[in-house]
RNA sequence: GGCGCCAUAGCCAAGCGGUAAGGCAGAGGUCUGCAAAACCUUCAUCCCCGGUUCGAUUCCGGGUGGCGCCUCCA
């Protein structure tokens, strides 16, 4: 599989570092908050890119953290007149409420910052004794980007170009204005840990250096985040951990591209952002994760609800095949258009998976789903061989699956009422009374179910 | 100022040297009591100007127009 490696700015083939396994670290959401549809993004992408590994074989170990300490944390908590841990417990549970929503798996592990602190004191203090980080009177602990000769080697950025556009806070004792906080020395009233410096927490860098490496080993696979993260928040843990260690950090930095809104980035600042939770209450969320994966992740995409609406209906083309699939008539004996539909399906898995190995073109593979989808709507129009139709469905599963798509089993529930009326409606059909059975359809339409008759007879569908 | 990305039909989006996948929407048709779903047909020469090449949407240069990072941000 080729993917985009930030570091060397082309497509690599990705070698894992142990055959046959990946260790994988996508920076995760800071607990203050619902999510938004671009936060979602990086969930969607990195949640994909491990599904398809596993599916091509590989033994995953993909962590994602939280960040359940920092400003906004504690400012957030101060709002709402609760405890930074209350608030991080809650913010984690909703998490997982969208998330799962999204189709997105649980990973191995989701480490929490503040179940980490024993790992990330040890690493700022052989930091300092390496003399790549001090401590100030204050009890702040800074890293001293000067020390680490690579810096900069992720973003591109030249040390001293940089340098003339950091800002200065005058208030911060730091050598360098580049530097930047490991560790901060407790406020009052903040939450706080015993540390050499004095009681205080860490930054925010450090935590995902701390995770990573103590879960993952100091080199691993991959390390996945948003293109926003690439500077400073990657460059500065490449410098602590390699500064630290002597050793290679992540081996491959995959970044996704922005959620747009009006060709804009969506984030809170710009205050255009729309929370997974609100979306929710006006579309499947399915239908987002079809639309995040409609696009290749590296470039940027608008939301808007018209396209979310847009991906509705093309997800609803892949239910429908996946259901034709399933209800599919039986032939007595095969012929040889089974054995045709058979090597076209060898066809459709191949051109998949291409797709994928380059670099998660998730958008090229969706092209291959709906092309699998009309052949296979074409191919049950008739009866057709068991074999035939059980690999076709199979397939099609695997797939769609990969993708992280039509994974739900829902088992329609509808009401009693709703029912009767569909059989009242069959009932005057068979009549030829037409008009009553157009009225009854006309009345579920207005319960929210639409009718459709199939050769297995009619069937109810929410609208 | 430094670093970087993008520009393909009404909308979305692959392709990236040999004359444009796929989806949504639209039009016509088949099927249907009528619909829905499904199927068939139809719907683009790829921002502009140069260059390289037998041949460029695809490579190079220059424009124009969007966007991002350099400050918390997925």
């Amino acid at each position: 599989m080729q993917i985009y490696n930030t570091m060397t700015r082309r497509k690599e083939e990705l070698i894992p570092l142990v055959p046959g396994q990946i260790s994988m670290y996508a920076c995760g959401p800071t607990v203050y908050n619902f999510f938004h549809i671009g936060n979602a993004r990086p969930f969607i992408v990195f949640d994909t890119m491990r599904r398809y590994l596993e599916y091509r074989g590989y033994q995953v170990r993909f962590v994602q953290n939280f960040t359940d300490i920092d400003d906004k944390m504690i400012r957030r908590a101060n709002e709402e007149e609760t405890t930074v841990k209350a608030l991080g417990e809650r913010f984690i549970k909703e998490y997982y409420h969208d998330a799962d929503a999204l189709g997105v798996r649980r990973a191995s592990e989701n480490p929490r910052a503040t179940e980490h602190i024993g790992e990330i004191i040890s690493l700022v203090a052989t930091l300092i004794e390496k003399g790549n980080a001090y401590a100030t009177p204050d009890g702040d602990v800074y890293f001293s980007v000067r020390s680490f000769p690579g810096y900069g080697k992720l973003s591109g950025q030249n040390i001293d170009d940089l340098e003339n556009g950091a800002r200065v806070d005058p208030d911060e004792a730091k050598r360098d204005p580049l530097d930047f906080a490991l560790w901060k020395a407790a406020k009052p009233g903040e939450p706080s840990w015993d540390s050499p410096w004095g009681k205080g927490r860490p930054g925010w860098h450090i935590e995902c250096s701390a995770m990573s490496m103590s879960l993952l080993g100091e080199t691993f696979d991959i390390h996945g985040g948003g293109q926003d993260l690439v500077f400073p928040h990657h460059e500065n843990e490449i410098a602590q951990s390699e500064a630290a260690t002597g050793k290679p950090f992540a081996r491959y930095w995959m970044h996704n591209g922005y959620i747009n809104v009006d060709n804009q980035k969506m984030s809170k600042s710009l205050n255009n952002f729309f929370t997974v939770r609100d979306i929710a209450k006006e579309f499947d969320l399915e239908a987002v994760r079809m639309f995040m994966l409609g696009v290749q992740y590296r470039n940027p995409v608008n939301f808007s609800r018209e396209m979310i609406q847009q991906a509705q209906s093309a997800l609803e083309r892949l239910r429908t095949a996946k259901e034709r699939l399933a209800e599919a008539q039986v032939a007595a004996a095969e012929t040889s258009e089974d054995a045709a539909f058979i090597a076209q399906l060898e066809d459709f898995k191949t051109r998949f998976n291409e797709a994928m190995d380059d670099d998660l073109n998730t958008a090229d593979a969706l092209g291959v789903l709906f092309e699998f989808a009309r052949a296979a709507n074409t191919f049950v129009s008739e009866p057709r061989g068991s074999k035939a139709i059980e690999a076709g469905k199979a397939l099609f599963s695997e797939l769609t699956g990969v993708l992280g798509l039509l994974g739900r089993e829902k088992a329609e529930e509808f009401p009693a009422e709703a029912l009767a009326m569909l059989e009242e409606r069959q009932a005057a059909r068979k009549a030829k009374d037409f008009a009553r059975a157009d009225q009854m359809r006309d009345a579920l339409k207005d319960m929210g179910y639409a009718v459709e008759d199939t050769v297995n007879g009619p069937k109810l569908k929410k609208l």
